[in-house]
Parts: C-alpha cells; sequence; structure tokens
DNA sequence: TTAATTTATTAGACATTTCTAATATTGCTT
DNA sequence: AAGCAATATTAGAAATGTCTAATAAATTAA
C-alpha cells in the first residue's frame, strides 16, 4: 500500500482548499516586513495612523495600503473617533499567534 | 508625550530589524497554497518527494523548488536515502506553530 | 468658508514570485 | 555500461506585489 492510499484512509485532521486558500492569503499579509512589524508594534494596543506611520517609519500612504491589506484579511480591525483612524489586532487568538511566531522566530528574546 | 516617546521609553520586548527581516522570510515561504499544503500534508511525518507530488498534486518539478524554498529557510530538513529524500518539518516549535495556525484560521476543525 | 490635519485612493514604474518545459544529476538495477 | 527511477536545476514568460507621487476625501479649527 503506499503513502498515499495510507493517507486517504485515515480521516485524521484534513485541511479543505478554501481553507488552505484563506489561510494562505491571511499568513502572506503578515508576511511583509513593514506589516509584520506593524502588528509587532500593535502588540495588544491601539494606534493611529500617524502613530504607525512615525514608530514604523514609512510614508503615510505607504502605512496606508499596508493596513488596508491587514484589515482586508481580518487580521486588523478599525475605529474611526473624529479624523483619526484607530487599528488593533482583532482578536486574542491572533495575538496568541504573533507571540508564537516570535517563540519560534526570535528564540532570544521570550 | 506623543505615542512614540511613550514606547521609545518603555524597553518592552522589541524586535530588531534583522529579526523583523529573517522572520517575515520564513513566513512568507510557508504562505504560498502549496507550501502550506506541503506542511499540513506533511505533519509531524515525513515524506519522499515522489509521496508529496502524490499527496499534494502538482509537477514534480514544481514540488522540488517549493520544497527548496522551505528547506532554504529551516522550516524543513531533508533526508536521503539511496535515491530518494525524504523531507519532515524540522522542529517542534514549528509544528505547533502550524497548529496554531490551524486554530486561528481553520477554527472549525481543531 | 478657508485652511490645516488625517487618512485613503489611484496610476504606473519597478521588482519579485510562480509555473512550465526541458534538461541535468544521482543512485540503483540488470 | 546502459537503462531506469527519483530528484534537482535552469531559463524565461506570465502573474503578482510593492513603492512613489499625486490627489481625493473627511473632519476639525480658525
Amino acid at each position: 500500500m503506499s503513502v498515499v492510499e495510507q493517507k486517504t484512509n485515515e480521516s485524521a485532521s484534513h485541511v479543505s482548499a478554501e481553507d488552505i486558500e484563506k489561510a494562505s492569503r491571511s499568513i502572506k499579509a503578515m508576511s511583509h516586513p513593514l506589516r509584520l512589524k506593524i502588528l509587532c508594534v500593535l502588540g495588544k494596543d491601539e494606534f493611529s495612523v500617524q502613530d504607525i506611520v512615525d514608530l514604523v517609519g514609512t510614508s503615510q500612504s505607504n502605512i496606508s495600503q499596508h493596513l488596508g491589506i491587514l484589515k482586508d484579511k481580518g487580521i486588523l480591525v478599525a475605529r474611526k473617533d473624529a479624523n483619526k483612524v484607530f487599528y488593533s489586532v482583532g482578536d486574542e487568538k491572533t495575538l496568541k499567534l504573533l507571540n508564537m511566531m516570535r517563540e519560534v522566530f526570535c528564540p532570544q528574546n521570550i
């Protein structure tokens, strides 16, 4: 019996094609250096776009585009207050995932 | 005091630019749908290239290139036996990260 | 209303990624 | 050695992603 047949018979924790596509879009969104830096500086806090521009360091237009990508994938949520927009990490699980990424890729500072 | 100044004073868990670059390269490697699928089907097991071709479903050349990218980032390790090469997930932490990705992005099957 | 501030959008040049097809390499078998 | 099986490499076309510069839109302040 080939490996493929073995696997087909196991009904083990199987991930659908749609799940793979959706997950890969979200993970890709997190994988850009500027976007990863945005997620790191946000942590569990909430910052305005201008704050993020100052903390991360590129143009306002560029930050706005990156924030849009992260928001589109549901990784960030936006709250508008007067003429400012505040961004933060959408949910607790995503925060946990970010902390685990830090454990895996930055093992020196955990 | 601006938000930026606040943050500069806190010496909170800070991630260096090099760490960000390195992490983003690894996360980007995991974010391609075929590569994510490879990681999912591997799980904690070890498979030959031809097994992975059959399980994931694209050309041998394409799979080999994707495996090379994952190996280059240290996400997969390769073991050669005769004229076959067996790939598996490099370490326990990466496996934990993959499981957490599944929790976050495939919450229906955990 | 006019000006200033904050954020978002658009277009386009440039860079990177991805896939396919062809071929090379390595080890085994006869 | 010759043929076969398994894997890796290469080149190039096509697709996708990224940044910059300019501008639009929304809100506040004067």
